[in-house]
Parts: structure tokens; sequence; C-alpha cells
DNA sequence: ATTGACCCTCACGTTACGTTACACTTTATA
DNA sequence: TATAAAGTGTAACGTAACGTGAGGGTCAAT
């Protein structure tokens, strides 16, 4: 079941170009290549693609995708249900935009009032401004290294150092001046690494998203049970606690 | 209600620098500019802005989008209508995607089989090889123009002529000599400008688009009644008369 | 043996902004 | 009213994900 670029092209409705595309940058490297430079795509890779995909439809950067996939900890099954709920959500971002479309249409006709923020429901992505970090999560270090690809390695096992080291403190209590210290740290760590800066407020949104979305819950858990929730409430207590 | 750029980017979720960018190719100008260089949005501003946001969630291309926009035959309502049916399908989309991951994680429990088409529902989208001619009659010239700007003013121009010259014809015969010769002008047309070649499978397939599907249906119209109707039998007529 | 449909590798072009850099304006505050 | 903070301006170069030829091999069928 040997597959050649056009084949393979015409089966998913994507071009020839992106197939060569892909391989060049490492995403997707044919499984055969013949002595003639002539490529070859496997079943496997098919669904590899397919994976590709589905990323990519999530608007997802090629590196991004490239590193998230070829970290050993990547499981196909959790990815689908990943994928799954952000398609469900993208659907949910399609109706609330034709019900925009509605009430614009009740708007010209004179037949109801609309206020400016109702004009655009639907097109706020940053309406989630944590999907980025969720991003950033979702498989650690392959996001970070996707940035700017040689510091991040030291900048990578930072931020696992940093999670050991609160996964060693679930049972002291969140506010225990150790905890504290470590939160610090994270919150520093943030500040300087994600080119993002993090009021308090925002860090302490965070916290709440770690045990709010599943994505942040079940990634961070790995570290240790329970770390997520530990995290959270430490969090919440740094931010209500420095604001001078 | 005079806004700057940064409340209207944060109004609608962009950033000033695509605020910039869309005064840059004279996309949406703002309504005022103070002497020192300073941009003030205005009411109108925002709605073609709205305008500009639907299309480009529907991936027009913003050159596209500019000449659709400054067209004098340009209805916002129709446009808005339009916006709501291609979401609509792009809403369908989406579920035939939720539907593959629900069947690949079937599959990969080894609950189901599946083939490779199946595995690539909803990502297809020249499963409608129509949409870009609908976005080449949706304001005819306007996407013509988008192209390679000189050239393109003379096919744009006989484009009109040759439906203009069966519109002519619409009350003789569609099998007749005249209507066929008609038509022959219009496939060759079609697979000289288009990059499309279409066989004559497609070149029907097309025909019965043109009465299927309104959109296509209402631009075809403007250049005589039924001329959508009558286009459509004689490309049937043509397709099944040629067939070697 | 030939031909038409594919395949390859450059390599430059394109779209829609992102990202500094540097200077000027406006607004909030002391 | 001075001064800082926040916002705004114009360059101008960078980037992502391919598109689009150019020029030249390869393969399968006739």
């Amino acid at each position: 079941m040997k597959m050649k670029v056009k084949e393979v092209a015409d089966l998913v409705g994507i071009s020839v170009r992106t197939l060569h595309h892909y391989d060049a940058i490492g995403l997707l490297t044919p499984e055969e290549t013949t002595d003639t430079g002539y490529r070859y795509y496997s079943e496997r890779n098919l669904e590899t693609l397919q994976q590709i995909l589905f990323f990519r439809e999530l608007e997802f950067p090629l590196k991004e995708i490239k590193n998230i996939l070829s970290e050993p900890s990547f499981d196909r099954q959790q990815a689908l249900q990943l994928h799954r709920k952000l398609l469900l959500e993208k659907r949910e971002r399609i109706d609330q935009m034709i019900a925009t479309i509605d009430k614009t249409t009740q708007y010209i006709k004179g037949e109801r009032d609309m206020s400016n923020e109702e004009k655009f429901q639907g097109f706020n992505f940053n309406h989630n401004p944590y999907e980025e970090e969720a991003r950033k999560l979702w498989g650690a270090k392959a996001v970070e290294q996707s940035n700017t690809a040689f510091e991040n390695k030291a900048v990578g096992e930072k931020m696992n150092d940093i999670y050991r080291k609160l996964a060693h403190l679930t049972n002291t209590p969140p506010e225990s001046a150790e905890a504290q210290t470590a939160i610090t740290e994270w919150y520093e760590f943030l500040n300087t690494h994600t080119g993002h800066h993090y009021t308090l407020e925002a860090f302490k949104g965070l916290g709440h998203m770690y045990i709010a979305d599943e994505r942040f819950t079940t990634n961070i858990d790995q570290f240790g049970a329970g770390l997520a929730q530990f995290m959270s409430e430490a969090m919440t207590f740094f931010a209500d606690h420095n604001k001078n």
C-alpha cells in the first residue's frame, strides 16, 4: 500500500507542494524514498497526516505540530479527544457569528438595537486568553522549543524543575513559606519567559484554569497527582497576599 | 463617536497593526485623520469592519474583499445572507470532522473498519470544487480584477460578452446551433482562463449548480431572466453530445 | 521506442500581518 | 503646568505556509 504524492494529495485534498513542504520541514517524511527520489507514503504516514490536518484546522503552527507529534508522551487518543473538544468550541464560535448576522440583519431593518460589542460577537478569539497558555502546556516543552530553539532547552528544563519542586510540596499547605517561594519563582518565570506580563489577577485566573480546564489538569498532574489543585491554591494565595 | 485605533482593535479583537495594514491597502480607511496623523474610526467604519471580518473568516483574500466591498452593486443584506449560508456549510464541515474523529477513535480500538477516504472526511474542501467558481461569479469582475490586474480587464469583458451573448438566446432552444456555439465558447473560455480543466462531466455538473445554488442563479440572471436555467440546459446538452 | 502523465529539486514570489526601532501626541497625574 | 505614561505614527525588515514556474528526470502504457 504505497502511495505516490499525487495520490495522497488527491485523497486528502491538499497540494503536492504541501506534501513537499511537510517533507522539507520534517513534519511528514514519507516512509520510503526510492533512489530516484520518488516519495512513497505508507498507511502510517496517512494517519500522521490526518493528525496534522486536525491540528492545522485548529490553526496550530506547523512547527508546533511537529514538536507535539514527535514528543514521546504523545497519545493519539488523547489528541483526538482534544481535537474534538476544540472543534466543538469552534462550532460554537460559528454559531455565535450566525447569531450576529441575524441580529445585524434585524438591526439594519431597524427592528432592534445593537451594541458595538454585539456587532463583533464570535470574532473575539482573544476571548479565551488562556488558549495560548494551553498550547504551551500541552506537551510542555514542545511549544517552548518551537520558539527560540537554543536557549529554550534550558528554559524547558527550568520549567520542569519548578514543576517538580512544587510536586514535592503538595502535602504541605499552599500558604507555607516553601510553597510560596516556589510559586513566586513560577510567577517570575512566566513573566520573564513567556513574553506575557501577568498581572496578579491574571496569574490568579491562570491558576483557576489549572483545575477548570482538564487539558491543564491532566498535563500538570503528570508531575504529581494533585499538583494542579495545589498550584491553583498557591497561586490564589500568592495573588491575594501581594497586592501591597 | 470617534474611536482610536486601539479602542477599535480591543473591541473587535484584532491588532493595531492589522488596522494599519487595512488602511495601507485601502481596505478600511478611517473616516477622519487628524493633521497629527491620528486615525479616528466612525460608526460606519465599524460596520465595514464587521463585513470585512466575516469575509475573512470565510478565507476570502483581502484584495478580493476590497473589490467586493467597493463594487457599486454590493448589497449588505445579500452579503450577510451569503455569509450565513457559508458559515452553515463551514459548520457542517466541522461536524463531519467530529464524526471522523469519532470513527477514528473506534477504528483505533479495533471496533470498526475505515477506508482511506473516510479518514479525511471533512478536510476535503475541494469536495465542493464550485466554491471557487462561486467566488468568481459573486461580483463577477470583482474577483477577476484581483488576479493579474491588467489583462484581466479584457478577460472580464470577454466573460461578460459571453453571458450577454447567451442572454440574447434564452428564447431559442438550448440545443440550437447558436446556443451550442456560444456554450462551446463558454466551455473553452473556462478551460483557458480559470486554470481549471473541466471535463465534460464537470462542465455538466457546473451547469447543474447554476440552478441548484441560488448564489449562481441570482448572479447569472443579472444578465437576463432565466439565463441560469438556459445555460444549465445548454451545458447538459453540450456535454452529452460531445463525448467523442 | 515513444509519449503523456508524474516526479524531482531549486528558487523566487505572495499574503497578511508580526516585530522592532525611533519619534511624536495625548492624557493622566502630581 | 510640568512631566511621565500610554498611545500613535511611519518606516522597514521578518515570517509562515505554501504558490508558481523553470528545467530536467521517471514510469507505465501504447
